[in-house]
RNA sequence: GCCGCGUUGGUCAAGGGGUUAAGACGCCUCCCUUUCACGGAGGAAUCACGGGUUCGAAUCCCGUACGUGGUACCA
């Protein structure tokens, strides 16, 4: 058996979103748990919704996750062209058209746009809203079919418009086996004559896959279940062009669902998550998606997450590094129904990787998120020691800010609401005195500080539980982070001491 | 409308004739911690509905409902 050969085939139309996310992803997962070769092509057949800078975007995007091809335009390979337009410049799309209309299998139509319309018109029913140009209907068109050889030649001549559709036949059963779903039967009656080359002479996706499944020698395709209707025609194509036998194998991918139905990019601003990988500023409504990344996901999180929507290995594992991954998938137990994506799990796959990734390794992916904070980043060792202390109480890389700033600088709020019910004045002498105490300590360490307080409260006659929240307060401004006297030895006998008489000035109004 | 695909707690899901129907997220309670988290122990909550087949159905079959996709010179 020849080595597999697994493609991913985006438009370069926009940004990417999960389900394509999750389509490359399992695209990849298949390819190199075989072995195989990961094949990304680009099909940018389709002038009007293909977006400048959306093709490097896809790229991005895959080499954030980490799951970058062994063969695409950008990376070479030896089955190129990668782009379906390049591939157009050399005629070969034509040719394979041609060689249909020839063997009867397709037609040219001259049918005009309004023409078309016209039909769609003229045939619609209540009980069928949409008219197919099909296999009863083609009969009353202006194509090859209805006209004598004669004419079609004139019109040929003349380069008059048209395209060429396939001639699906009437009564037919097309079936083949899909890697989810099992055995999948089609009528063909009930599925339209589709343009195969467009009047540009570009080909539409359906004569594309095939072709260029067939000359890039691919073994396997996935892509979303949208495509189950229109697999009859591609299946057909396969059989008129080069035999059945050499069809790569077809996986169709359940959807991922937003909230309310199909997941779209509205969901994003309408609920607040990331739908793409990255954030995706359309050029041409200037309208910014945001994207995972931004929004602070590590692409082991948005993989492993994305992975097992829709996947699962059979175990309760649930955290799966990209390794383990593509050692443990398998197709056939990828899911056949939808899943619905839901945010507050995504968050949680991004909290537990960022506990498991080693801090030398998290330091790097904060940094981005902590550039314009003023935060100093020069102190590598205490920068580590830092987020060593708060990645447990941190879901997405941002969240490292909040969670840190009072080790950097002093707090420029301060919760008094906090202090203030239980304030008084023996707390306050406590404090006047603490600070005293702590600017004699020559040793400041955690052990030192903490004796301190203890003994000085003890010695005050009040519950060191009833101060510790007070000097929280003071040093961090709320009611959150790591241990208060880890705080303490960390910033420094001068800061901790300031921050003292400085929440002192401000309690002094109580 | 027609056609395709799907349906196990709120969500992701295991299980594919006999199970007390796993586990995870989220939610709630308690423990730990005189902060917030982490961690630990518990709890509430499910086989869409109706018919079959069978000694026995979440599992097999048929309907219905619901969801979703297709029905383009879009992919």
């Amino acid at each position: 058996m020849s080595k597999v050969r697994v493609r991913f085939a985006p438009s370069p139309t926009g940004g990417l979103h999960l389900g394509g996310v999750r389509t490359v992803l399992y695209n990849y997962l298949f390819a190199k748990n075989k072995g195989g070769d990961f094949i990304v092509r680009i099909e940018d057949t389709d002038q009007t919704r293909f977006v400048e800078g959306a093709e490097q975007y896809i790229f991005d995007c895959l080499k954030w996750c980490g799951i970058e091809p062994d063969e695409s335009p950008l990376h070479g390979g030896d089955y190129g062209p990668y782009r379906q337009s390049e591939r157009k410049e050399q005629g070969i799309y034509k040719t394979y058209a041609d060689k249909l209309v020839a063997d009867g299998h397709a037609y040219y139509a001259f049918d005009t746009p309004e023409e078309l319309e016209k039909m769609r018109n003229d045939f619609k029913k209540p009980e069928n809203p949409s008219p197919q140009y099909d296999h009863l209907l083609r009969m009353k068109m202006k194509n090859s079919l209805t006209l004598t050889a004669d004419e079609v030649n004139k019109l040929l001549a003349a380069g008059t418009r048209h395209v060429i559709r396939i001639k699906m036949p009437a009564g037919e059963i097309v079936s083949f086996t899909d890697m989810i779903r099992g055995e999948i039967k089609n009528e063909t009656d009930l599925v339209d004559d589709k343009v195969l080359l467009k009047a540009d002479g570009m080909p539409t996706y359906h004569l594309a896959v095939v072709v260029d499944d067939y000359l890039m020698k691919i073994t396997h395709a996935f892509r979303g279940e949208e495509w189950l209707p229109s697999a009859p025609v591609h299946v057909l194509l396969w059989k008129y062009l080069f035999g059945l036998d050499k069809m790569p194998e077809w996986a169709h991918l359940p959807l991922i669902l937003g909230p309310s139905g199909k997941l779209s990019k509205r969901d994003g601003a309408k609920y607040g998550f990331p739908v793409f990988a990255m954030n995706w500023l359309d050029p041409k409504t200037n309208e910014l998606t945001e994207g995972f990344k931004e929004k602070g996901f590590l692409p082991e999180a948005f993989i492993n997450l994305l992975a097992v929507l829709g996947w699962n290995d059979g175990t309760e594992q649930e955290l799966f590094s990209k390794e383990e991954l593509v050692e443990k998938f398998s197709i056939d137990r990828v899911h056949s129904g939808g899943a619905k994506f839901d945010y507050e799990k995504a968050k949680w796959f991004n909290h537990e990787w960022i506990k498991r990734l080693p801090i030398s390794d998290l330091r790097f992916r904060i940094e981005p998120f902590l550039k314009d904070s003023g935060i100093d980043l020069t102190d590598t060792d205490k920068l580590e020691k830092i987020m060593g202390l708060v990645k447990d109480r941190c879901t997405l890389l941002p969240d490292f800010y909040e969670q840190s700033v009072f080790f950097f600088k002093d707090p420029v709020t301060l919760d008094s609401d906090a202090v203030k019910p239980k304030w008084n004045e023996d707390k306050r002498n406590f404090f006047l005195e603490f600070v005293t105490v702590l600017s004699g300590i020559g040793n400041w360490e955690l052990s030192a500080i903490e004796d301190a307080f203890k003994n000085l409260a003890t010695a005050k006659n009040i519950k060191p539980g009833e101060l510790q929240l007070p000097l929280r307060i003071m040093l961090v401004g709320g009611k959150f982070g790591p241990p208060v006297f880890v705080i303490a030895e960390a910033i420094g006998a001068t800061a901790t001491i300031n921050r003292i008489n400085k929440a002192l000035d401000n309690f002094a109004s109580f």
